[in-house]
DNA sequence: GCTAGTGATGACAGTGACTGACATCGACAC
DNA sequence: GTGTCGATGTCAGTCACTGTCATCACTAGC
C-alpha cells in the first residue's frame, strides 16, 4: 500500500497540526506540509482535497455513523430522538482524542475560512441525518427540521465538550444541550 | 465617488451573474467579469475580498437587520420569537428581489464552495442573532440555541421561497417552518 | 529468481486566485 | 491653477491546485 515509509496520510496530518499550531494556516504552505511530512506537494494534494482538508480527515466516519446509528434506532423514537441518538454516537467516535480535538479546534477557530470548512462539514451531517429520517419515514419539513436541529445541538454540545481541560462525557453534553433546545418557546 | 463610469461595484455583480449563469463559476475567472465589467481584474479585488463574495454582497446589511430588529422586539416575545421576527425581517430585504435571489440559488447549489461561503453568511446571522438574545438579557445556552433555530428556520423558509415561480410571502415561508419545528418533540 | 502488472509517488509545467507596491487619474477644496 | 484624496491601473510575485508522464516498490504468476 504504502510506498517507502507507512501512512502518508497520517504523518501528513500531524506534521499540519504541528506547523498550523506553530505558525498559523496562512503562514503555513502545502509544500511545508509535504516536506515536513517527506512528500512531496504533488503527494499531498493527492491525499487531500485541498490544504483545508487536511484538519477534516475524520468527517466521512462521523457522516456514516450519524446515518447509520439514526436509522437503527428504537421505531418508537421521535424523529429529533433518533437524530439525537445519531449525532451522540457520532460525538463518541472522539471520546478517545480530546487532546487532539481541542488542538483543532483552536486552530479552526483562528482562520475564517476553516470554519467555513467545518460548516460544510456539519452540513453534510445534517444531510446524512435527514436521508436516515427519510429512511425512518419521515417526511418533509420535519425531517430536515429535526435534522438541523440534531446537528445544532452537536455543533453547541461539542464547543462545550471542547471548551473543558477535563472532558465531561460527550452524552452528558448532548443531553443538556437538547433540553435546553426542548425548553425554547 | 466613483471614477470613469458610476456603480463598479454593481457593474461587477451584474456581469459575475451573468458569466456565472452561462459558464459556470469555476469557469469564470475574475479577469473576466471585470472585463466584462469594464475595470481591471485588480479592481475586482479591491471591492470584493475573494471571487465568491460578489454574490453576497447583501449579507452585511442582513446581519444588521437581525441584530438590530432582534433586540428591538417586545420584550414579551420569548428568545425564539423575538429571533424569528429578526430573521423575517431580514428575508423580507430581499421581498423585491425574487427573480434575483432565483437566479443566485441556482448559481449556489451548483457549486460546493459557494454552498460553503453561504453557510458562513448564515453563520454570522447566527452570531448577529446570539448577540442580540445576548443583549435582551438571554443567556447561554439557550441564546445560541435559539439562535440556531431561528436561522435553521430561515434556512429552510428561504428554500421554499426562492423554490417556488412565484412568491409567496417570506412572512408565511417562516410561519409554515417556526411551526413545524415547534411541533418537534 | 524473473518478469509483467498495479498503485503510489516524483518531477515538472501551467493556470488562476489573490497581494503588495507604486504610478496615475479625476473630482473637489482652496 | 494647485494640492489633496480616494479610486483605479500596472506589474511583479506567491501560492493553491491540476494535468501529464516517468519512476518506483510491491505482488502475482511463472
Amino acid at each position: 500500500m504504502a510506498r517507502w515509509e507507512p501512512d502518508a496520510q497520517g504523518r501528513m496530518i500531524r506534521a499540519a497540526l504541528e506547523l498550523f499550531d506553530e505558525r498559523g494556516f496562512d503562514q503555513t504552505t502545502a509544500g511545508d506540509i509535504a516536506e515536513k511530512a517527506g512528500v512531496t506537494e504533488r503527494t499531498f494534494f493527492r491525499h487531500f482535497a485541498d490544504k483545508r482538508e487536511v484538519l477534516f480527515d475524520g468527517a466521512h466516519t462521523m457522516e456514516h455513523t450519524v446515518h447509520d446509528v439514526t436509522v437503527a434506532a428504537p421505531a418508537e423514537l421521535s424523529p429529533l430522538d433518533a437524530a439525537l441518538a445519531g449525532i451522540t454516537a457520532a460525538g463518541e467516535l472522539l471520546a478517545d482524542r480530546h487532546e487532539f480535538s481541542m488542538r483543532r479546534s483552536r486552530i479552526v477557530a483562528a482562520n475564517p475560512s476553516l470554519q467555513e470548512r467545518e460548516l460544510l462539514k456539519l452540513a453534510a451531517m445534517t444531510e446524512s441525518t435527514t436521508k436516515a429520517l427519510h429512511e425512518r419515514g419521515v417526511t418533509e419539513p420535519v425531517a430536515s427540521l429535526a435534522a438541523h436541529s440534531a446537528v445544532t445541538v452537536f455543533h453547541v454540545a461539542f464547543a462545550r465538550w471542547v471548551a473543558e481541560e477535563e472532558p465531561p462525557a460527550f452524552a452528558d453534553c448532548v443531553a443538556e444541550a437538547a433540553a435546553a433546545l426542548r425548553a425554547l418557546q
